[in-house]
DNA sequence: ATTTGACATGGAGTCGACTCCATTTGATAA
DNA sequence: TTATCAAATGGAGTCGACTCCATGTCAAAT
């Protein structure tokens, strides 16, 4: 597969595809005769893992200690799952957080809500004049 | 109060204090004879309140939208009430989102739980050879 | 009298994750 | 054959929200 088709597949950019390449995240990838890269299985598998990583929030630097981890085989297994864990506890805040500003805005538009009822009534008494 | 006091209350910066002035989130504040800023009650109830919102993750932006709503006096009360509503909308996606990506990387660890129970039951027969 | 410290101001720098640009090259369509 | 395209590359630019810096001022401490 073409670059521009792996971005098509996996909905990022061109350029953000080679930015991953740039940054280490996907290993060098072959090109063909004229000078074009060519995406195969395992590098399509790898876009695709980057990708989930970056939709669960994983910085651009943690998923290249991930994947030069995986480089090094199994026995980084605890360690990637560490980093894992350690991803998961921050969503796991982020969560208790968002539940909070949602109630905090909850409140807030409760409040309006309240002030604008008021004001409807407080100009239907004055047509009542 | 003046600047130090005011950051240390409310958890900023002195330069974001500053700043938050700058991007006319909050009014010019007045001065005393030596040139320093002096806030009063109603700077302190901003800067509160542009907390609030920043960590209910509202943009700069979007809050000098709101403040310039608030200046316009008491008709842009539905105009206001709309910006909280969306910021709200935003944050139960948000929600959604991260209850995804939890689950993911909830599978994904329990993954690698297996493969090292796995791992250690082949380390285990090996020994009993 | 001078050093120290808090503050003011305008503008520059930072960070992460892209995104865009200029230039070059090879392949294909007219 | 020449124009058009898709792609490669290195490096610059962008965005939001700060954060830092140089310089200057004023007041209190030494």
């Amino acid at each position: 597969m073409k670059i521009s088709q792996v971005a098509q597949k996996y909905g990022l950019s061109i350029d953000t595809v080679r930015y991953y390449e740039k940054a280490g995240l996907i290993d060098p990838v072959a090109k063909n005769e004229s000078g074009r890269k060519v995406y195969q299985e395992k590098e399509m598998r790898r876009i695709n893992f980057i990708k989930c990583m970056r939709q669960a929030g994983m910085s651009i630097e943690n998923i290249k200690m991930y994947v030069d981890l995986f480089h090094e085989g199994l026995d980084t297994i605890p360690e990637r799952k560490t980093i894992l864990e350690n991803q998961l506890k921050k969503l796991m805040h982020q969560q208790e957080e968002l539940d909070n500003q949602i109630g905090f805005l909850e409140d807030k538009i409760a409040n309006y809500e309240q002030t604008l009822v008021k004001r409807e009534k407080a100009r239907k008494e004055i047509e009542n004049i």
